[in-house]
DNA sequence: TTGAAAGCGCTAACAG
DNA sequence: CTGTTAGCGCTTTCAA
């Protein structure tokens, strides 16, 4: 029996099986098999261990009693002792965008091999409420991370430059990241695939995207799109702002018949996201315009839609996946350094897009 | 000055503000007003107070210097103390599905204002992926659990079992829930959506989903449909299997074709989604096939997608937000019921769904 | 209303 | 390789 037992209040435990989870602890497993917390802890933190037959039994041994007897690690006690968590924070600012949730698994794929664990949250597109979940997400102590773009409250950017761990700003690229950075530029890209539209032929050009103080992603879309027009010498004037972001399939169609209200000799429609493309699409498809007979359409984002619906949508396509598992690798070196003692200086890892042209243009 | 301080070793702090969250404890803040870690407790855990002009200007200026000091309460020492961790842990099959991420939505905004927040996991469609979340899950000694459908290993629904906290199965509705149910049959809703066809005036009509072992709900939908036909005295044998879930809009159009070579005179198609449905009507446009004029096609899920394609795809309408509004409601009672010592029977919450009737039929 | 003591379950650090 | 001691930062409990 272990003296370091004795103390415990608790009621009697069932020897095969505990009754729930958190009843037995580490030093029930001790006491059992007579030894002392310390190895029971060890057998269960060393996943590989050198040789030695008679450790290895013990192991083994011990990895049993805890199956026998329900036990499940108390991974708060260990955070509170260890000082890890094991926790990587992330905020998207949706989960039902799949190019965010998409990075969000790129995140969670590349860094759970590290034992972490992803604690996600999402924005709703509300700086307030990013500055919140930032706010409550350090009270878990993170050892990173993880947030959608550079738009930040002054509050949530004290908050992320004093939290202590590695934080990585995706999906932009930004002037003044706070740490890391992992992204493109959304201008460049929209500019791109105008330049492409521009080559096929097109000249009278339409942005259809929401209220850019929304979005500030959207509002780079939207950028680029001008910058472009503005370098080929076209008509910039042709711009719909439906709504705040997230810009829906619905508005998407609706900002389409506005656009072709006011402009009716328009060539080509850019859309913020792949959705207001598809909206805008199936608004022709309703009227019985032809696409891209009548009008151009072209979206952003790859999403699977645009690839599935006839005809398929010209778009940018983002490594969604790849920016997560990115900035998880990124965030892990980090860490690991720290961890080390040494320093290890912020990074910005320019991630690539490809225009696809596909038959909506 | 505190004695209960005397005895940290940490490094003098900035009397401004902390370098980084964590630097900065309670007892920090207890000393620098020279009052006792508890006081400073009270106030941050109190949010209202009784009338006492006295204690509430100390509570103010306690306040005033834990923002001075950059401090942040730390939730990992506080769950150890109290043995609350604040996490409503959830399992959903994936976070790209609109559907799913939707009952997180809602499973979020019930319990966030009870100060709980939401630890998300998802399973790619996997058991054995969903075994492995809820090991780690319970590590992190969440108060509720909530899981999508009831369909786990046998291990994973011994730990829901003895995880000693209120559990809720989603989605799907159960013979023999764990805990507590919030669902529908998904079986009934396909019967009712397969009579509403009937109605008007299909009868060679087939199913295209996935592959049933891989996909639980998917299976469930089958047999619906199955058990509709043959309630109608109608054939049963035009199904086709594509693939494990979850399907894809893609393999909605490759099923569609399988399915058109082999009954040509088809003239409804059932699908297990609307992400399939929508592959399938794409499919029809690409061969100008007129929908519903040559075959008419349902999905599952009411998506956004299916409201805004043309035409729009006739569905079966989940409330998922409600779903996870519901769960969030009752594992929040459940919660307070046990710290009260009050037991709380676990109950089944049957939900709505409304078959939406559109011009793909 | 406030304070002091105790301790949650684990791991770091050191000793054997 | 294993054991012992100490303590993480809070909250619980009890006392004033």
């Amino acid at each position: 029996m272990n003296g370091q037992n004795s103390g415990k209040s608790a009621p009697p435990k069932n020897p095969v099986a505990a009754e729930s989870v958190g009843q037995v602890t580490m030093a029930d497993i001790a006491a059992k098999l007579g030894i002392s917390k310390m190895t029971v802890s060890r057998a269960l933190n060393r996943s590989t261990r050198r040789r030695s037959d008679a450790s290895e039994a013990l192991r083994q041994r011990i990895l049993d009693t805890c199956q026998d007897m329900g036990y499940v690690l108390d991974q708060t006690a260990r955070t509170f002792s260890s000082k890890r968590s094991g926790f990587i924070a992330t905020i998207i600012p949706a989960l039902n965008n799949s190019n965010f949730s998409d990075t969000a698994h790129g995140l969670t794929s590349a860094v759970e091999s590290a034992g972490m664990q992803v604690l996600m949250g999402y924005t709703d597109y509300d700086m307030a409420t990013e500055e919140k979940l930032i706010r409550t997400m350090l009270m878990r102590r993170p050892e990173g991370i993880v947030v959608t773009g550079g738009s930040h409250t002054p509050a949530a950017r004290k908050l992320l430059q004093s939290s202590g761990v590695p934080v990585v700003e995706t999906w932009d690229l930004l002037n003044a990241p706070i740490g890391h950075n992992v992204g493109f530029s959304n201008a460049q890209a929209v500019r791109q695939l105008v330049l492409a539209l521009y080559e096929k032929g097109y000249r009278r050009m339409g942005f259809l995207g929401g209220i850019p103080e929304s979005d500030a992603r959207g509002a780079d879309r939207r950028q680029g799109f001008l910058t472009a027009m503005s370098e080929l010498g076209l008509d910039t004037t042709c711009t719909v702002a439906m709504g705040n972001a997230p810009v829906s399939m619905e508005a998407g169609a609706q900002g389409l018949a506005q656009m072709m209200a006011k402009w009716p000799d328009l060539e080509a429609v850019v859309c913020v996201s792949d959705h207001v493309a598809f909206g805008a699409l199936a608004e022709c498809q309703r009227r019985a315009w032809p696409v891209p007979g009548k009008l151009a359409i072209a979206g952003f984002g790859d999403f699977e839609i645009s690839r599935s619906c006839h005809p398929q949508i010209t778009t940018v396509a983002v490594d969604s996946a790849g920016i997560g598992k990115v900035a998880g690798q990124l965030l892990l070196r980090a860490i690991l350094a720290a961890r080390s003692g040494e320093s290890f200086k912020p990074e910005t890892m320019l991630m690539p897009y490809k225009i696809e042209l596909r038959g909506s243009t």
